[in-house]
DNA sequence: CAGGGATTGAGAACCGTTATCACTATCGGC
DNA sequence: GCCGATAGTGATAACGGTTCTCAATCCCTG
């Protein structure tokens, strides 16, 4: 529903790139906004339940969460700022569907993700 | 090196599906081979390095190991059992590659998993 | 304004993973 | 064979992200 929800909301509505729940938190609390971490999961795991939020899970197991378009996509995204674009693939889906019907697997499900360097950021 | 990761090595090879560090310690374990938790996961980590395992992040966050063929591949797994197939994906190779490009992004690449229930499991 | 259900948040608990460190196995040279 | 160096092992502690607990609080309704 309401208040720290909208807070959460809004802090990932600014935002271009996939945030953590820890990273949220420390920047709403510098901010001055009063809120609790258990709260964020909390409404983090709400909006990604609801589809409001896209969720990603980094080599190391860590959650990110972006705000995203709700019509399905995939994700590009640079390795090092972690700036991220929406990018449809109809040719992906339709090559996931067929593999899962040519082996004999139903109801196919997919994640697709791209990774890269974008323009603004130096090779290191 | 050897004995203890023989024995991880071997536990895998025997296996279809991806499978936990806990999962392997325990099936070890009850199996009769002394083995320590801790040497699962160094060997795991060094396997995975070395690319004669792919490692995969469940939806949870733990990861799960899998001896696979050391070429590029993705995987077609079955959400019930676990059963898992490599598949080949040249038309998503080159769609990643057009997607990063057209982006401007470089040094591209990808995660692409393809889910499914197999012909053997039930729809429950 | 009172009652009640939902929400919050500090802290504890959880769980998978990694680090620590003493012990052990292995191997090359003597 | 025997020694010493080196790498590997494993019980346990530490870690880090996430979830749970529960008392306090908010907010709606009557």
């Amino acid at each position: 529903m309401t208040r720290q929800r909208d807070v959460i909301l809004q802090a990932l509505a600014d935002e271009e790139a996939f945030r953590s729940a820890q990273e949220l938190y420390a920047d709403l609390r510098t901010a001055g906004t009063p809120i609790g971490l258990a709260t964020i999961y909390r409404a983090l795991q709400t909006l990604a339940d609801t589809g409001d939020v896209d969720v990603l899970r980094t080599e190391s197991g860590e959650a990110l969460y972006r705000r995203c378009g709700t019509r399905h996509h995939h994700h590009l995204i640079c390795r090092s700022c972690g700036k991220t674009v929406e990018v449809a693939a109809d040719a992906v889906e339709q090559w996931a569907h067929a593999v899962a019907k040519r082996h004999g697997f139903r109801d196919p499900a997919h994640t697709v993700e791209v990774f890269g360097l974008c323009r603004d950021c130096p090779d290191a």
